[in-house]
DNA sequence: CTTGGAAAGTCAACAAGGCTGACGTAACTT
DNA sequence: AAGTTACGTCAGCCTTGTTGACTTTCCAAG
């Protein structure tokens, strides 16, 4: 594997150095992003996993359990868990299918709704800091990395919520 | 189709809608950036735990127990456990600090090298796919924002191991 | 219509990897 | 000599992931 040095204008050839601090970055940096929420739930009995979830109820209300599962990459069983705590608060509700009576329907509730605006203040706060610093062609070589080291599926959840909020 | 002029160089008002996408996309690149040596950990009776330690005493080779608690953030019983584990199959030798006695120095067998190489090869496999994917430019932006978005004392961590290696 | 399979959800049990608290030992520092 | 630091360990707890087994519901093929 010898590469040719220079590549035209610009270096393509990257160091495993180069490589590894962008590794240590995407560690630290993730510490960063989850610390405020994290601090948040601490106290309250919910954690990480029920932000989550949270989020993307939030995000696409009416979604069902299924739809989550597929999103969050867990099984049912480990999100069932969070639900039922979440339901049982009463922060999410969950309808029973109007069409497919299998299915469920989650929305927040107003309470859910409080908390999730909570969380997410506290996260976009922290984003906002972050790209203001860098700035505008920082945040848009940013986002171009992060989609290119997903996964094909998780890219392609990603576009559909990307595409379905606006 | 409300795009509010994000044009290059112009102010940096940051909607909402654009700060959660940049959450998202941190949440699922993270899913890939962690996949691959989960995959290759799987199996193994390590986890992501082991994979940090790891990483971190290759990267620093004679590090202390000490040191390598504060990178990590967990408690000492946290990281003992899997420190005990990977010193009792001999991936990792653990010396007696020659100045200071009470230290012990952490360093990687030949085995414990191997298995980094491994893990280390299939995650910078992924990065350096996703740095040509994005460009030389994109990278830049993308290491900004994520030091921005760490922690104070995080981003000290992170420059400190920055240079170290060089 | 019935029956069989697929899909959604639930219950139970277990594992990894965080955490706190308490305690011990050796070695350094004052 | 006393106090502090570095490390290890035991015990117990919590969150959040896993599998396996089960019910209910829906749908489609016979």
């Amino acid at each position: 594997m010898s590469e040719p040095a220079s590549g035209g204008e610009s270096l393509l050839f990257l160091t495993d150095e180069q490589l590894r601090k962008g590794i240590e970055a995407m560690f630290f940096a993730y510490r960063g992003f989850t610390a405020d929420p994290d601090r948040i739930l601490d106290g309250m009995d919910y954690g990480r996993a029920h932000h989550r979830a949270i989020h993307f109820i939030h995000r696409s209300p009416g979604t069902t359990v299924n739809n989550l599962l597929s999103i969050l990459g867990v099984t049912k069983q480990s999100l069932n868990r969070v639900l039922r705590t979440l339901i049982d608060d009463g922060l999410v509700e969950s309808r029973v299918g109007r069409e497919d009576k299998r299915e469920r329907h989650l929305f927040l509730t107003a309470r859910g709704a409080e908390l999730e605006r909570e969380l997410s203040d506290a996260q976009r706060a922290r984003m906002r800091a972050a790209y203001r610093a860098a700035g505008p062609v920082a945040v848009q070589g940013f986002r171009q990395v992060l989609e290119a080291m997903m996964d094909p599926d998780q890219r392609r959840q990603y576009q559909t919520l990307k595409e379905g909020g606006a």
